[in-house]
DNA sequence: CTAAAGTATATAGTAACTATATAGTCAAGG
DNA sequence: CCTTGACTATATAGTTACTATATACTTTAG
């Protein structure tokens, strides 16, 4: 590259160019990956600039995930068709890698919007809220499943939102249809479901109906959901509301809550339409 | 969250939702980052499908880059308004990294073009071609510097370079004055360089002259320059053009080369016109 | 009732550094 | 010339976040 034959680096000015720690270039020199150019009778290293464009080729395939191990093997056997096809291999990864952070990116702004939400609110409170249409991603149909069916389809739920990268940071709900909740089967989902902000073609949606929701808040164990399902019955109708057709549960991310509150927080969402 | 009372996962179970390992939830479990929510008199562990969220906070604070012990000692002090301000701090964190991701994709374009360029490359032509205008990024001026000057110029550069990621992949090469080159000095480099194809605004960019150059390689160390600088002169003279006022050199990658190819390879690019 | 598949603990190994201890080298100032 | 501080070196141990292995107990399916 420059002035090749005029100046060496020291192992600490080395260091300093490409931002690792002196040690790490003792490591790579021991493990063979990148050895300086030139040692004196002392042992004292030396490296020559040609081998800062060494080290950027080693900080990109590491970038891009490869082992050093694997590093070094490419090394040892390089050519610009070598090359040339590890960097085509190399681009899908990090185009992929680039789309994980950006869903991340999506996530943590669904984060932020949930935890914003949960701080204004009281969880006595009950309330009467216009939803408009939402998008929803269903599971199979759970209904009056076993606990072994139950468990299959969870996994497959949650298998498909990885595969279909449909997890957006939203929690995952249960659907209990109207018939269910009132017998007091609050815990037979019919559906586990996810919000979808932003639907992308060629799955099964599920469109959530717009409309009136009374919106309560469970704290404790599910074994007493009841008493706090009697609460927003009294409330519905009291504002002469009837039960719709599905109630939506979600759970309030823990994560988020208060360390020492060890209780769990559902959040009831129940379609309501007003008594003819 | 659903139907926590009713049924819950096994290690090995719950290690497959997460898509870990079972060793590591044993793991979790040891440093105290995520325990299962209950244990039976064998010390088998069941987790309950609330731990999923719970895992999958931790998942995402791991892939915005936090270490478990720091998320244990959020975990151990979590609050909304904690979590939020995690959230803020991490959305710029994962936008950071996700910038970056995408300089790396520019890079490998950038690879891939100049290693395919390399393939159809035979160092012993030499050939004139016309180029059109060219953006460059330039070191201060060297001309004449000592070693430690040199160093230092050329370590502020490459600083310089990631500070304003102005890296984009291509090679650092070295300007020469034609007055330089004229008395033999190819060494005594005016300027460092490195090529940017997609300018941006805020910075002192160099405009490299469009017009006909004449371009050959030199193989071997730099003490042999002279002999390939003067096969190149002579097919400048035999086509009738005279040298321009900079010639421009850059190293030949080296992760790109045949490895048993000891040699150096320099390309050099000299500004040129016809003789009036 | 046995075999396979699952659970547990304990321990050691891994990658890629990073830190520490000890010792030799060199350049600058008194 | 000598000392001091800033370098250099090697050797070894520690770190993180797993991962593998060995051994033993438990559950489940045929």
């Amino acid at each position: 590259m420059l002035n090749k034959n005029v100046k060496y680096f020291t192992t600490g000015e080395f260091a300093k160019l490409c931002k690792v720690n002196k040690q790490t270039l003792i490591y790579y020199d021991q493990i063979g990956l990148l050895s300086p150019i030139m040692k004196d009778s002392k042992d004292y290293r030396y490296y020559s600039l040609a081998q800062y464009d060494f080290f950027g080729v080693i900080e990109l395939l590491k970038a891009v995930g490869m082992s050093l191990k694997d590093i070094q093997h490419y090394m040892a056997e390089k050519s610009p068709e070598n090359f040339l096809e590890l960097m085509h291999q190399q681009k899908e990864h990090v185009a992929k890698k680039r789309r994980e952070l950006e869903m991340i990116e999506n996530i943590i702004d669904v984060k932020i919007k949930m935890t914003e939400e949960a701080l204004h609110l009281n969880f006595k409170d009950i309330t009467i809220e216009y939803f408009p249409e939402d998008t929803l991603y269903l599971s199979k149909n759970i209904e009056n499943s076993t606990e072994e069916q139950f468990v299959k389809a969870v996994s497959d739920f949650i298998e498909e939102l990885d595969r279909s990268q449909l997890d957006t940071g939203y929690p995952i709900g249960g659907i209990t249809r109207r018939e269910q909740v009132l017998a007091g089967n609050y815990d037979n989902y019919s559906y586990l479901y996810i919000e979808q902000p932003h639907p992308r073609e060629g799955h099964p949606y599920f469109k959530a109906i717009e409309g009136e929701f009374v919106i309560g808040y469970h704290v404790g164990p599910s074994s007493k959901l009841g008493e706090t399902y009697t609460r927003l019955f009294n409330v519905m109708h009291e504002k002469g509301y009837e039960l719709g057709q599905y109630v939506y549960e979600e759970y309030i991310y823990d994560a988020v809550m208060k360390n020492r509150e060890e209780e769990y927080v559902t959040k009831i969402m129940m379609e309501v339409k007003k008594v003819k």
